[in-house]
DNA sequence: GTCTATAAGAAGATAGAC
DNA sequence: GTCTATCTTCTTATAGAC
């Protein structure tokens, strides 16, 4: 694992525990067992080792939004967001509700193209004209999403356990469907 | 208005813009046009002031709680605690996520006595012996009510609109039978 | 209630040696 | 890639005058 691999990995930890603004350089370093100066040496701001933490995240977005424009129909449409969607949750568990609601993070990101993406999906998932109670679905629905892996009653389910409930919780108060076995995916 | 009660109005503002951590006591007396010295002449540490920030807050979780324990039958509970969970999270909307989900505020407000609140009201959301399926709903319904006064679409519809939605949401994720309008209340 | 002044430390960041 | 050393700025917090 590259040095630069390895302040990611601390990086990513310490946001879990304590958030972004809650982590130092300091702290990443000390995790690493070096100073402050050699995480310097890979990243030239906390800035940028931030948004390096995030970009994996940001890039499923993008791709889930365009292959979500692929398909077929507002119910296969929704079924394929909400895939993605719990996919991503699950696999960033402890960080996904540290990571959307800090502020610092918010405004950092608020520039990043992914961010269209996320908009363009809440959009395909309201489907066209949504009156205010499907808006206000969708939006109980990414909270709800995001917030799932901070449930302490949550942690020790399983991924995949997680990922069928959430999403059949999340279709369910869409008044989507769910996928047939031999249809999904 | 006194000037504890200033500073407690002028953190509320700067949490909501910038989180807890990101909000700084010079922030704070700056709003105020006062020296920091002057909010230390009201509240010892910075922590003191988060803590009486979100002290109403907590008061009515645990007033809640307890009037939720005095419903009879799950369905007359789960009213009760939906519709006084979407009152509080309507009137807090703007902080309610940047609160819930910093873990600052996580660490300080562990230890208090309302935490107990918050858990026995989602038990008692849950209801008894909860399958896995019920307690994801019940994770999905807080998180989506503690996040939908993010969503900017959200931030122009009048808080009686918004109740009414997020209470009619909360009880269909739940599976529970809205009030009729005769027995609200 | 508010002020000036200041301490003591941690933050992000840089220079330059090895 | 990592180090020591340093800079600047900001943080929480205190002392004491008005």
């Amino acid at each position: 694992m590259s040095a630069r691999e390895r302040v990611i990995g601390a990086a990513l930890d310490l946001f879990a525990e304590n958030g972004v603004s809650g982590t130092s350089l300091q702290m990443i370093a000390d995790r690493l067992g070096v100073t402050k100066a050699a995480v310097y040496h890979q990243f030239p701001t906390k800035e940028e080792i931030v948004l390096t933490a995030i970009a994996p995240a940001m890039d499923r977005l993008v791709a889930l939004a365009e292959s979500t424009a692929g398909q077929r129909g507002r119910p296969a449409r929704v079924r394929h967001a909400i895939a993605g969607v719990v996919d991503l949750v699950v696999d960033y568990r402890r960080l996904s509700a540290v990571l959307s609601f800090d502020p610092v993070v918010i405004q950092l990101v608020r520039p990043h193209p992914a961010m269209r993406a996320v908009e363009s999906l809440l959009d395909m998932i309201a489907g066209p004209d949504p009156d205010p109670a499907t808006r206000i679905g969708v939006t109980m629905v990414s909270g709800g999403l995001i917030t799932a892996g901070t449930d302490p009653h949550l942690a020790k389910m399983d991924d995949e356990a997680l990922r069928s409930l959430l999403t059949a919780s999340a279709l369910r108060l869409l008044g989507v469907r769910p996928a047939r076995a031999d249809q999904k995916q």
